[in-house]
DNA sequence: AAGCAACGGATTGTCGACATTATTGGGGAT
DNA sequence: ATCCCCAATAATGTCGACAATCCGTTGCTT
């Protein structure tokens, strides 16, 4: 059987406005709460204001904009319980995505996690947390493809998307990474060994540590909170 | 602390469209596969072809519609595989949320579920199955509130609702409603005793049931499938 | 000085017109 | 009879203009 591709979230009619102002969104150009005037982001974009009201729209119904009626569109700001709540879904579906993987990853998929641990540990000893985390990414969404589940992956993607600007802040606990690169290891070893309790157990682990770095995190923004611009 | 309301997608600006045009889906007023062409239901609803072309992109994203450029829009056709997915998908956050519910259940909420489940026992005494799937809704709605999860609820709902045209073959399976009325018991008395382990495997169990009969309903269909006119 | 009302700029919401693109149907050539 | 090309039609995509709304400001009143 073939296996399904992740679809995309079905972007097809503002396409390009809507990834570049999602991509823009993701990347921290585009602060929390920020406004987003319509023509002013038209022209920055070079389209024009009819795409950038689909693509706000499809933004708002992912939960990355909030649209509030003749007051127009802000950059939605997850609060730090929402953060949490999304970690947590994120943790129950990764783990049974994990599940599934087990029991249906290919040699090309286990390959593929082995060199991305294989480099993780490379980037570990060299301190590279930046790419650390891009790896960090990648594991997961070849463990996504491996369950070949489109509906969940859908799911867990847009999740992700909601809550990437909190995902910088959680490597920065000492010690961490090395931490993170032993669970990693440990779910790679189950998924190797087509073991489902233990992958979904492993991911379980692995996810209730980063959801206890979260907390952190955010425990530590609040004794030096950094103002945002108004 | 409060509770955290359950808030809707988020549908603020084309409100009135968005809404009444995924009740018409959500009804079966308008079939799977079916075009739905931007004029023609403008004027059926009564609105300009902005309001249309908002809610269309709304339900793109939700995963009702699909928009295809310059091709315009269709109801979209949950597949066999997919509706199962998404049953699972479900059951993995349900669980999670009766797992919650269990702990944080308030003596209203277990004062509604108790008077749902009594009427379901009448219901089913009378062979009423239609008012038994309005309850059984009820039900589960109540459980999502007591879990005080937004994040999930939200995810919960949008996954309901593209689901819902199969909902009501499941109801036809000859002694499912008893059976039904017997796990929502359970569901109950664990959730009675605060019991958070037993509240989520019999959440478990009662959507394990739901999968089984789902593919039960959908073997049915292949043997005697109702063609689609189109 | 404080409160209030009207005003003006800025932004969103909606409509209509037109360009662009798919689809359908017919006519002619092989 | 079949296939291919092209016009006709229908529907979508985009833009501009205007109306409706919101928000900050100014000036007046008490």
């Amino acid at each position: 059987m073939a296996r399904t591709p992740i679809t995309e979230p079905a972007p097809e009619v503002g396409l390009d406005a809507y990834r570049r102002l999602r991509e823009g969104i993701a990347s921290g150009h585009f602060h929390p709460n920020e406004r987003l005037v319509e023509a002013s982001v038209a022209t920055r974009l070079g389209v024009g204001r009819t795409a950038v009201r689909a693509a706000l729209v499809r933004l708002d119904q992912e939960g990355l904009v909030t649209l509030e009626p003749n007051r127009g569109a802000r950059v939605r700001l997850i609060s730090d319980r929402e953060a949490l709540e999304i970690e947590e879904v994120r943790a129950t579906l990764e783990a049974m995505l994990a599940r599934r993987a087990a029991s249906r990853a290919t040699p090309d998929d286990l390959r593929e996690l082995r060199q991305v641990v294989v480099e993780m540990r490379q980037l570990v000893e060299k301190n590279d947390s930046i790419g650390y985390s891009d790896l960090n990414a990648r594991f997961h969404q070849r463990i996504w493809a491996a369950a070949d589940h489109p509906t969940a992956s859908r799911l867990v993607g847009g999740l992700k998307s909601q809550s990437i600007r909190l995902q910088y802040q959680t490597i920065l606990r000492p010690g961490r990474t090395e931490r993170s690169l032993r669970e990693h290891e440990a779910i790679f070893k189950a998924l190797k060994a087509h073991d489902p309790d233990a992958s979904e157990s492993a991911m379980r682990e692995h996810l209730a540590e980063v959801q206890e770095t979260l907390k952190w995190a955010i425990e530590g923004q609040r004794r030096a909170p950094t103002w945002l611009p108004g």
